[in-house]
DNA sequence: ATCGAATCAATACAGTTGTATCGGAAAGGT
DNA sequence: ACCTTTCCGATACAACTGTATTGATTCGAT
């Protein structure tokens, strides 16, 4: 085994540096290419971590979606009202601070092609069914209904666009997520 | 004047054939050529309908826009009680008919671009604050206040892609939608 | 020290893209 | 009939795409 390299560790990296390309630019300048540069890589060093771009934007779509679930869930304080705890959960969700922001502008782009690319489409299935799950979980504890979860999470995502492109103010956005939690700890 | 030829006329047919690759195939598909071709018209008859590709695709985003409207806008029928006609309306808004589902795989299309493109992001924002704007309007009828519209709003945009990609089933949709209604009208 | 496998940089390639150019066809005014 | 203007199809072009190939380099095991 001459000359190792942690491939692991560089198809991260790739898939790092091919996600700050789309939080940038957009999908469509995250090309094999330009990744690499981005990555400071060769053009065949990704070659060899990705057979085709398409892997590569499917690993990549992995890595947002761990790196998102992260952020948001060190939010989670236990013992908190769980009101309180929902607020901030939320907060953290929407494009408010930057590395918010930086999440919807991918999200937004992923979603662009989900409709046309199933193994987009199911890869953001999963996170979507995730967090249902997770909003279902949580809102049960004091007698919030799968509905009511189904409401909150289609709030929260039907926020974000508009706030990340700066139809809806953030205060707008705040006011009606604790109209929204008002009437659901009632 | 010789050959005449109705410019107006023929941009619109451009822009719905754009639309109609969109539709299927996403933006990407919608190439300068492939629209030509869709449209049963040379490249050289594009070119001179539109300068460049970004105008011919704000254009058609425009279109697009009168059609939702359009459509979303004969389901109003004066004189039906508030809660059935928002019921109705929101219905029409959501990709459950097909004409629906076109429209959303192209406004979830175009949402990916918008946050690249500061055009496209405009002719986004000029949509949404119409929506929000007659939202507003029908809700103070019966004392609604701006805060229920956005979040009437938010919660259809958000209900519009997991429906589209089918990771929500159309009942556990038109569910949230009921509670929702439930909750305003009471 | 040498061999062989792993790595990768460079290059090649075929295809597609948006856009520019240009010659001729079509048609209304004269 | 003739010109002039409008139109448009064909072609050209440079840039860029994803992917394949290849020859050198590197390093661990023997």
């Amino acid at each position: 085994m001459p000359r190792s390299v942690d491939l692991h560790a560089r198809r991260r990296e790739i898939a790092d540096a091919m996600l700050r390309l789309v939080e940038t630019r957009g999908l469509a300048a995250a090309t094999v290419r330009e990744t690499a540069v981005a990555a400071g890589v060769s053009l065949g060093a990704v070659q060899r971590c990705f057979a085709t771009r398409e892997e590569m934007l499917l690993f990549a779509l992995t890595r947002i979606n761990e790196r998102f679930t992260a952020r948001v869930l060190t939010t989670v304080t236990p013992g908190a009202p769980p009101r309180d705890a929902a607020r901030t959960l939320i907060t953290e969700m929407l494009p408010l601070s930057e590395p918010g922001r930086a999440d919807a502008r991918v999200a937004l782009a992923f979603l662009g092609v989900a409709a046309e690319d199933p193994q987009v489409a199911d890869a953001l299935a999963v996170a979507h069914r995730n967090a249902r799950a997770f909003f279902i979980r949580h809102l049960a504890e004091f007698g919030g209904t799968p509905v009511d979860a189904t409401r909150l999470l289609a709030l929260v995502d039907g926020l974000r666009a508009p706030l990340l492109l700066g139809h809806l103010s953030p205060a707008d956005a705040q006011e009606a997520i604790d109209a929204h939690l008002h009437s659901l700890f009632a």
